[in-house]
DNA sequence: CAGACTTGGTGACAATATCACTGAAGTCCG
DNA sequence: CGGACTTCAGTGATATTGTCACCAAGTCTG
């Protein structure tokens, strides 16, 4: 369990935060824990607080109309729900949802409170603007690799990233599709021909890795 | 041309500033003039001043490694390049570009009034975050057109959206593709097909809508 | 006018998506 | 334990979209 006094100072962008600023969100904050496979936000559940992720990640996906699923992006430790809880306040019929992959800790800060330290701090706007950016140019990336990335390169990256450092990941051929935006048969193929030339090795319910860098020489090849 | 005394009034979100909010926007900003198709910012090339559209549309594009390219988003009269400047400012290798597409008239606030702006002002901050929220949103509207919409429906909802009340459209088959994120020849095809159904009349350089309606009905079915 | 460039058309082929199945492996529950 | 059911994965046929190579007509410019 991770020791959650002074968790401002785990924040990269938030550690330099003028002393009085840091006292405040660490007494206006609340420290939540939630189990893997919650949803923290999505249609109809936009959360009065803002999260700051202390340990564990949310995975942010989206349903299209068409019942299509894609995954936007993850939050890892250290960054913040900001932008999205921003958003779902804003557009109600909004149809992106964040799940806890893991078991999750992390601090919750009242909006109000968020306001008043935007209000008061430029190292916390600085914080905030700079967590904007970053989701705002990672999505451009994003439209980028989904328009115009070949699958077989999406899907070795989308591998080595899941792998952290593993070689054995734990996932499915219809999650791998949802994680890319594809159908489940178009990952199957894709594995089926990494398989034949012995990058990876195959398993009900999982996927090991053999060659590693062989995949990241496909992946980087082309990005 | 446009008045641009109190040009404040003429944003939605900002005409509800406190008087000496507005005032201080009006007294430190600096109305300029651009003439269409020049690159107001883009790689190497990040200007100071947030700027806040009077008049015009600014298109907003992105470059591929792989020498692709896709239109992301607009910038119309009444909004702001707040977000996109932020990016610019946090993010140096950075490929998307913005390109006056219209003359287009624009007042600049520099920087440092813009945070001191966010800092005193609440109604400011809502704006801006409302601003970033709403793009947010549309990019994850676009991801998911990308991902999963078919050409036909997505051309048919392009061609309405440049139309504008138009019927006849100036524009080539090739930066259709731009705007879509495909390849020329895909677009030819596509309004080849629109063609012999009679919807549309192609000549050299544009495209005249015939059959609004039924453009409507391929582009509202599935969306 | 000659050459260069832009615009658009076309066929062949590759990559990906969709659909309709199949069977194997796990899970649940009487 | 033995079905009934669900989840997971494999496969072939077909549709859609992307890529490549090339051509032809219109436009621009020196």
């Amino acid at each position: 369990m991770t020791d959650t006094q002074e968790w401002v100072e785990r924040f990269p962008g938030l550690s330099r935060l003028e002393p009085p600023i840091k006292q405040l969100l660490l007494s206006r904050s609340a420290i939540i824990e939630v189990p893997a496979g919650v949803m923290l936000f999505g249609p109809g559940n936009s959360p009065e607080n803002m999260l700051f992720l202390l340990d564990g990640t949310v995975r942010v996906q989206q349903v299209s109309d068409t019942g299509h699923e894609i995954v936007l992006y993850r939050i890892h430790a250290g960054q913040s729900c900001v932008l999205t809880t921003a958003c779902l306040l804003a557009y109600e019929n909004y149809s992106a949802e964040g799940i806890s992959e893991t078991a999750v800790q992390a601090a919750a800060v009242p909006r109000a409170v968020f306001d008043d330290l935007v209000a008061q701090s430029k190292s916390f706007r600085d914080f905030v603007f700079a967590a904007f950016s970053k989701r705002i140019t990672d999505l451009f990336l994003m439209i980028d690799e989904v328009a115009f990335q070949r699958m077989d390169v999406r899907l070795a990256d989308k591998l080595l990233s899941l792998s952290d450092g593993q070689d054995v990941i734990a996932t499915t051929h219809q999650k791998l599709s949802v994680e890319l935006g594809t159908a489940r048969e178009v990952i199957s193929r894709q594995l089926q021909e990494f398989q034949r030339r012995g990058w990876i090795e195959q398993a009900r319910g999982s996927v090991t890795i053999l060659d590693r860098a062989r995949l990241e020489k496909l992946a980087d090849h082309n990005s």
